[in-house]
DNA sequence: AGTCGATCGTTTGGGGCCGTACGTTTTCCG
DNA sequence: CGGAAAACGTACGGCCCCAAACGATCGACT
């Protein structure tokens, strides 16, 4: 040992004593904690192996994977798969743009629309990283039966599911009558009340 | 439908299209990009709820959460189970201080050591917000039992143990004799080497 | 043809986050 | 006792990220 980690069973009696007799739902916090641990982890491992070789970020790789997969692909498609917001998305492209891995055209009917398409550049080092970054995914889960990965997508695609299809009215009942209490984020009004 | 996204079983068709003869590891790839979609999903959901109504970000959260839950830490200790940088930490806890919910203090003995303890303000709010949190953590994973849920959590923990163990090691490997890649990030040396 | 509301991508502002550089303090080893 | 090495928290550069504002465009309805 020697490094300051606190194991879960630790960290849980710590909870139960702060909590005392409030009822705690442990088994749901011990996933819940733990998915975002993994997945920090995941992410921090990918990021300082195959992705800094190619010299991507997590995001960055993310956009090429979608448009790579999907092909041509309407911006705001890739934003949504990809799960960044459409103003993330505008920064990332235009820097894989200027990097030579995808283009940026106008749709032929719809002037509103931008298309997202890799360029040959681009198509050569997902064909190059993908097989790599795959391979670092089989090595994550090495501990894992391939039967316990697909048990594990299961369960993680429970919670997706979930929040997709009661998330937001959940959101909404817990916010009842309260105040919505903005951000602290987002662009500012132009103006409007000066004096 | 309607929506445009694309199911996981669609992306794994359209992928094994594309990487055709290279043989992928579907299990491993499914497990892993759902950690991380539910990892998105669940810390979406929180910040949009019971986050957002107690005007804390995530990251600030977790803060907060470690120092509740075992007292008065040293700010490396509090960085390493949060899961952010001592850098990161540095502004999260400015912030959390100048709200009036947490103290930094030195060390009594070595002067290099800050200290992290809550206010009486931040040991209310947690103690208010925390419950709320943990019944979101269960309304996420309600679709679980509370046996999947553990299930599920162990799954997920192999992995982390497995990164904590093997992963330094398995990214020297994979570097081995490439050159490093600096990243694009970092503050700059003061000078140098002008002229 | 003209208005108006919806929808698109972009801009903008605030903050999170990492990794490197840095100055300070402590510890190690003569 | 003194200098080097190690460890700490902070400053900073660059990117990510969101949400709201914004201008351009589209579509429906008149």
């Amino acid at each position: 040992m020697g490094v300051g980690k606190r194991s879960i069973t630790e960290t849980e009696k710590a909870v139960q004593e702060r909590l005392g007799d409030i009822p705690l739902r442990r088994e749901q916090m011990a996933a819940v904690s733990n998915i975002y641990r993994a997945a920090t982890a995941v992410r921090q491992h990918l990021e300082n192996s195959v992705l800094r070789e190619a010299e991507l970020t997590w995001t960055a790789f993310t956009v090429l994977w979608e448009v790579w997969i999907w092909g041509e692909s309407e911006t705001r498609h890739v934003a949504e798969d990809a799960g960044i917001s459409k103003g993330t998305l505008t920064g990332v492209a235009r820097t894989l743009e200027s990097r030579g891995l995808l283009t940026r055209t106008q749709h032929a009917s719809d002037g509103r629309l931008v298309l997202l398409a890799l360029t040959p550049a681009g198509e050569e080092l997902m064909a190059r990283v993908f097989p790599a970054f795959n391979a670092e995914e089989a090595f994550v889960t090495e501990d894992l039966s391939p039967a316990e990965c697909l048990k594990l997508a299961d369960g993680l695609r429970k919670i997706v599911a979930r929040l997709e299809a009661k998330g937001e009215e959940r959101r909404e009942e817990l916010l009842a009558g309260e105040a919505p209490k903005p951000r602290r984020s987002g662009r500012r009004p132009r103006n409007g009340a000066a004096g």
